[in-house]
DNA sequence: AGAATAAATAAACACTGTATATTTATAAAA
DNA sequence: TTTTATAAATATACAGTGTTTATTTATTCT
């Protein structure tokens, strides 16, 4: 095979190539079975052509997780959209549902994002923690909603310290205007709703708990509940 | 070197110091950096060695969680010892501070347990669940006390399904008299902790959150203030 | 037309886990 | 005491990994 192909031999996109193959890898291997001679094979290139477009493996590791965290969003984005605006509760109560139902559908992205599965791999927070946040913009949107509507029961958490407070006034200017209260909610709920899926993706629930999905539900309950009053 | 050296040249105790050398390696460089070939280099042996041992490379990660999970249960154990039998909220509110403080002092043993580091590496369950159950039995065992005392809030709950309820009775006839109830809430407190924990550890808080242990100990206190009343 | 660029290959390096065959010190049996 | 069996190590080899370097050549720019 010649040094460079003409055009017409070339794969059309190389760069979703690899990262459609990366993906298809993953599912089927698992997250660190991923490998760059892997899917150079798959695509019937070499592996030092990937440089080209990802300098180093770790930039296509980071770039799939910036991929996994859209798809996120976008699943909880859809997941309230044909609901009324105005009934609150049902909205967080789905938003949980759907985060648990991405993690279920696409347990790989999950590990990707949130485990450590690639060998040496660190995240660079600049890039994968926005992409995180975005991914919780309809939670934050709908707790801002439902504080706004006055009807957070703040008073359910223990007391904040000054000290929490002022590190959360200042990610609140940051954001532009959420407040405090939200954003440790937010923050709260998400914790609570990934330990759980953490433990079910990583099959590490007690053997008797067959359906994980009895817990969970429960759970999203009684924080609606506990926050929204009954 | 001769192919089976005398016993004065042997190691005395290589199992344990393979999985001593194992340790410091994966607190060095990370638990996805453990590798049998730098750990026979480092004890002066050849890889295949280790196999005497360790049939599997695998094998040799399964002790090493077991060992994690039991200094994870001495940890607990160790916390509320001094603290008084009666001041069960006390006992409570530092289970989960200890929990938190181990895995901040051993970020990579928890990694291990609770993570996907090693790669193709996947827990046998019948081994590493027990191991994790043990780990928790402070916790479950103060609950128990709680509940005894009649002054675990378990209506702060949503309301438990049937099939939920049949999950958890099944679970507690294996524990042999562990209440239903009892059994819910330290699999909820724990989910929660690590929850949390695992965003830590895993760099995943916001970038504001500078000091992660305020919104850990925010939320044990408001976990301790649901279940126990106020 | 000629030079510069960019995208690929080929080959090599230093690793990895693991399988196989071989050696030999020690323990057990005759 | 001699022989045999066992067990613990070595040596070697295989297929795989990420990455680096030098090289080639199709394409693009001047």
């Amino acid at each position: 095979m010649s040094p460079r192909p003409k055009i017409s031999e070339q794969h059309p996109h190389l760069e979703e190539a690899i990262k459609e193959t990366a993906w298809r890898q993953i599912a089927e291997n698992g997250a660190s079975a991923m490998s760059l001679r892997a899917i150079a094979r798959k695509l019937g290139i070499t592996a030092p052509a990937i440089y080209n477009y990802f300098p180093r493996r770790d930039d296509l590791v980071t770039a799939l997780i910036v991929d996994a965290f859209t798809s996120l969003g976008e699943a909880q984005r859809e997941s309230i959209r044909n609901l009324s605006v105005d009934d609150l509760p049902a909205r967080l109560f789905t938003l949980g549902l759907a985060y648990r139902d991405w993690a279920l559908v696409y347990p790989q992205h999950y590990q990707l994002i949130f485990g450590t599965p690639i060998p040496g791999y660190e995240a660079p927070a600049d890039i994968t923690v926005p992409a995180a946040a975005s991914s919780l913009i309809p939670l934050t949107e709908t707790l801002q909603a439902i504080y706004a509507a006055g009807r957070l029961r703040v008073d359910r958490f223990a007391e904040m310290t000054p000290e929490l407070r002022s590190m959360l006034e200042a990610w609140s200017q940051f954001t532009g205007g959420t407040d405090v209260e939200v954003l440790y909610t937010a923050l709260i709920i998400w914790s609570r709703v990934h330990g759980l899926v953490v433990l079910e993706i990583g099959n590490q629930m007690p053997p008797f708990i067959t359906d994980p999905g009895e817990i969970f539900r429960r759970e999203i309950k009684t924080i609606t509940g506990q926050l929204l009053g009954e």
